[in-house]
RNA sequence: GCCGAAGUGGCGGAAUUGGUAGACGCGCUGGAUUCAAAAUCCAGUUCUGGCAACAGAGUGCGGGUUCGAUUCCCGCCUUCGGUACCA
């Protein structure tokens, strides 16, 4: 019998479906074990070899805990809602509800072919009502709740408001952005609107206003991603900031917890970091200022109020509301000019810029509150209004972007901190002696901050705290394909959340996916939906994609579930995810999402662990090779003009081209420095965009153009180089790869252990399928342990011998160790090994197959599950117990030593193994082959690592 | 810019706690088998010099700690990921 890949794999796959073998029960006395993937978002270009890579280890995983003895929950689902399902509909007119259920069916089918072990019957999909009504209900939780910081946990928005009846909000300890205080007789006499205004500050849903970026010309809002240099990444529009009301979270409540949480998290120390810096803890002042000739105040945070004698001017965001009432009119035709200009900035740049600095006087003075002194107001881009409090002191002696900022502007520097007792220390580091500040002259750096912030307290100007970079996280989304939110709004303007029962808030069925003129959501144009019989109206932005990842693991453990999200006796058995596989991509953004809703729910008591995620491993990203074609930014008579990469530079071109990606199949030689096309690839680039059939493409050897190639010289064939780069594996990049592709040829088990062999599952790595190869031939010399060429069945039930038990052994012990560290690529050499091994002794006994079996099933389930059979077993082989090593088949009697003698080795010696230290330090100076390197020099010293190796220091 | 990660033969990578650098595979070279090829099998393969024995160098670059550093420390360089509306 022949290994035929295409039939067993077929034919297990239909055996595993018709059992049900991969169905899991919500009740066992096995002890239970969660193993997640990081959902996919289902994209038009379907799964590419990238995607299976976490996919493979975390099945893999799963196998092997089941075959351990574990009830291993192991579900897939997909992340539906999102903008490029969105932006397809505008451009090509295809509902995305039609294309979302199409990539659905596509990645169900590829998955399918990989062999996993999912259990299909709690897949979610979280664009489907019956999914989203639980993400409409959480959100309608965090509208009912705040954060009671007493407590230090999330409460029900009714208790508050018995609370505002009978005391006013004086002693309310609360996170919230309420700053007046008001007594009970006072809240009472509100009117409906106050009132509501007045919980909207303390909701953790609330609504306030955020800027997004706005393109007028493409009449929708950009992701940052897409604005580049205030212009649209497509098309090149420009881009502004524009005000909208738009709901919040108020995350931020839960930063402490978030913050803390990480300690007892098996996470890597990397990604942790990642999460501690996003979350940016800080301890400081807060601190007001007065404004001179004006009743409003500025406040800043600080972390060094030490330095306060050191400010010398002031920094408002331009967003910052003040900028408005304190512009002088003299200086107001040049902050007008500035705030046109920051409007074009996308955050990200305005950060990132470090080069040029900019700004604009408002003509407005802070004092100084410890000596008076008047400070110059600025606004700059460098200040962001959601960050901190929106205004900072500026204390160009100790910070750099301040003193860059004082350098540029010619504002007058004060140094404060005296450094020369450090010599070593940084800007950054609290560390110097006080000088020029008044009455902390001459303190430590700590001590002036302690005395500087009991001051500060003291005077009733402010107070010790605590920041977070952490921000509210923005909900709302002027977009079509999301979930709906379940709000209306009575005729005043007040919000009032949908009932329960009214759940779920179906998404309209619409056929214009554009938003409004005025930037508002395209779901506007829904007039029969948004507007209600009564005059009130529904809330028409969507929620963002983040809002169904945050939960849905929990809805795996009981996902066709209409009561709950999911119930309380499935929750109670599957707790947590016990192993969760994905992208670093996600390292921040949906990671600190999911843990801030689990927290939430921890709150309310829905949920028994207050962490969702208790490991995590991250996969690495498989890359493709990016081929890019120069195009001038002009064309020539009217047509596009493609020019060689090696022309760019000689014709002093760079800034004139726009780099496009085209299909690396067509492309000679990609992914190397000379890459390159010719003719051939010149028309098969023209049958694969029809649009170029006109254009030219020039390169040293002459120019091709329509059709035909004029060469320079004697020249015969275009050679037009293109830039290779590493990057992304997509759609965008035209580069990626079909799992399926591999798969017909070589077979899923060859492709899963392939991709493992590629090397460590947390690595990027680019792909090639050079070596794929190997890991086929390694596949077939494992069937030949079992049958001959000629299908002669070779497996005989006689007693092993001793080699043979120590080759088994070997292997699952290598094998089980690097699984448990998630080392899969060494596992598969560990295969080979032990594949070679027992080829060579002609070793072909069923007990030893039978364990090599069992030990390969994760990696290669199909193949297992056939020979698991033909070595005459019933059932599935995933319900095996999997082998342990046993050490009394590994005992080594003796160990050859490497013999170190001034930095290399020159000899090997064998010594016993329970031969000591002292033992082996004495022989081995006698020897001959050792003595020969110590002649006419001195032995210092003999050291001794049992079981590794012997350095003699001369 | 900031935060995080990675860098080892021609290539993917191994070396788990500071202890023989290059396991395993690809590729390449030579050989066997074959009319020939494919497939398969055997041997070799870090670089430099040498017929060889052997000698020297070597884990991105520059320093340091140590009997011993791919591994720890300091300073750089390059690439990748994230940077709050891509998912």
């Amino acid at each position: 019998m022949d290994y035929d890949a295409r039939k067993i794999e077929h034919k297990w796959r239909k055996y595993w479906t018709k059992n049900e073998t991969y169905k899991v029960n919500n009740e066992s006395s096995k002890p239970k074990f969660y193993v997640l993937d990081m959902f996919p978002y289902p994209s038009g270009s379907g799964l590419h070899v990238g995607h299976p890579l976490g996919y493979i280890a975390s099945d893999i995983f799963a196998r092997y805990k089941r075959l351990k003895g574990y009830n291993v929950l192991h579900p897939m689902g997909y992340d539906a809602f999102g903008l490029p399902a969105e932006q397809y509909a505008v451009q090509i007119g295809v509902h995305p509800e039609k294309s979302t259920d199409t990539n659905i069916n596509r990645y169900r089918a590829q998955l399918d072919n990989l062999g996993f072990s999912f259990d299909w019957s709690r897949e979610v999909k979280t664009s489907s009502p019956d999914y989203y009504k639980w993400t409409q209900w959480i959100f309608l939780q965090l509208y009912k709740h705040y954060y009671n910081a007493k407590e230090n946990k999330a409460m029900s928005i009714e208790s508050l408001v018995s609370i505002f009846e009978k005391n006013g909000n004086a002693d309310i300890k609360a996170n919230s952005s309420q700053e007046t205080t008001f007594a009970a007789e006072e809240w009472n006499a509100m009117s409906p609107k106050e009132q509501s205004d007045v919980l909207m500050n303390y909701r953790l849903a609330y609504r306030k206003v955020q800027y997004v970026n706005w393109c007028e010309a493409l009449g929708t809002v950009l992701a940052n991603d897409e604005v580049k240099d205030g212009f649209s990444e497509r098309g090149g529009h420009p881009v502004i900031k524009k005000p909208m009301l738009q709901w919040s979270l108020r995350t931020t409540v839960y930063a402490e917890r978030l913050l803390k949480g990480l300690d007892k998290l098996e996470w890597s120390d990397a990604l942790k970091a990642q999460q501690r810096n996003w979350i940016g803890r800080s301890e400081g002042c807060r601190v007001f200022f007065d404004l001179e000739g004006n009743e409003g105040k500025i406040e800043v945070f600080t972390t060094r109020v030490d330095t306060i004698f050191g400010a010398t001017f002031m920094v408002l965001a331009p967003e910052h509301d003040l900028v408005a009432s304190i512009t002088t009119p003299e200086q107001q035709n040049e902050i007008d000019k500035y705030l046109e200009y920051t409007q074009s900035r996308s955050e990200r740049e305005r950060i990132a810029e470090v080069k040029n600095v900019t700004g604009a006087f408002t003509g407005a003075y802070a004092i100084n509150p410890f000596n008076g002194d008047k400070i110059p107001v600025w606004i700059s881009e460098y200040v962001l209004k959601d960050y901190g409090t929106g205004a900072i002191m500026a204390v160009p002696s100790d910070d750099e972007r301040d003193m860059k900022f004082a350098k540029h502007f010619g504002i007058k520097i004060v140094d404060v901190v005296d450094k020369t007792k450090y010599p070593n220390a940084t800007l950054h580091d609290k560390v110097g002696v006080m000088i020029n500040s008044d009455f902390v002259t001459g303190m430590e750096v700590p001590d002036a901050i302690e005395a500087l912030t009991q001051r500060v307290e003291k005077m009733g100007i402010g107070s010790r705290e605590v920041n977070y970079k952490l921000r509210d996280a923005n909900f709302s989304r002027q977009r079509y394909w999301g979930e709906p939110f379940p709000i209306k709004y009575d005729q005043n303007g007040i919000p009032h959340p949908l009932q329960e029962a009214e759940l779920p808030l179906e998404l309209p069925y619409i056929e214009d996916f554009k938003p409004m003129a005025d930037g508002s959501s395209p779901l506007t144009k829904a007039t029969d939906w948004v507007n209600l019989p009564d005059g009130w109206t529904r809330e028409t932005d969507t929620m963002p994609g983040f809002a169904g990842s945050s939960w849905y693991f929990l809805r795996y453990m009981d996902a066709q579930n209409d009561e709950a999200l999911a119930s309380k006796e499935a929750i109670d058995y599957w707790q947590d995810v016990d192993l969760y596989v994905g992208g670093t991509e996600h390292a921040v953004g949906h990671l600190l999402y999911s843990r801030t809703w689990h927290k939430f729910l921890y709150d309310l008591g829905y949920v028994p662990t207050d962490e969702p995620f208790k490991k995590l491993v991250n996969q690495g990203m498989i890359q493709g090779v990016i081929e890019y074609l120069y195009m001038k930014k002009e064309k020539t008579n009217g047509k596009a003009h493609f020019i060689c990469a090696k022309l760019l530079k000689s014709e002093g071109l760079e800034n004139n081209v726009i780099a496009i990606p085209i299909k690396v199949s067509t492309v000679q030689k990609y992914g190397s420095p000379d890459s390159f096309i010719n003719i051939d690839s010149i028309k098969k680039l023209i049958e694969w965009r029809p649009e170029y059939k006109d254009a030219i493409f020039e390169c040293s050897k002459g120019i091709y153009e329509d059709g035909q190639f004029k060469a320079k010289g004697k020249a015969t064939d275009s050679h037009l180089f293109t830039n290779s780069e590493v990057g992304k594996m997509g759609k965008r990049y035209h580069n990626a790869v079909d799992p399926d592709d591999v798969v017909n040829e070589y077979g899923s088990d060859c492709f899963r252990m392939y991709e493992m062999f590629l090397g460590p599952v947390e690595q990027s790595k680019p792909w090639d399928t050079k070596g794929i190869d190997g890991v086929f031939k390694f596949i077939r010399k494992f069937w030949a342990l079992f049958y001959d060429e000629n299908g002669k069945y070779l497996v005989e039930d006689t007693t092993p011998n001793k080699e043979e038990l120590k080759i088994l052994h070997t292997a699952i012990k290598k094998v089980n160790e690097d699984i448990e560290r998630f080392s899969f690529n060494t596992c598969i050499s560990a295969f080979m090994v032990v594949t070679r091994d027992l080829a060579k002794q002609q070793s072909h006994k069923k007990e030893i197959l039978q364990n090599l079996v069992i030990l390969i099933a994760p990696f290669a389930p199909h193949l297992a599950e056939e020979l698991w059979h033909q070595l005459g077993n019933d059932g599935t082989v995933q319900d095996a117990n999997y082998p342990s090593p046993d050490e009394q088949y590994l005992k080594e009697d003796s160990y050859i030593y490497p013999v170190q003698i001034g930095k290399k080795v020159r000899a090997k010696v064998p010594f016993s193994a329970d031969a000591t230290r002292e033992e082996i330090a004495e022989k081995v100076l006698e020897l001959k082959e050792v003595q020969k390197w110590l002649e006419g020099a001195t032995v210092r010293k003999v050291v001794v690592v049992p079981k590794r190796m012997i350095n003699i220091v001369i």
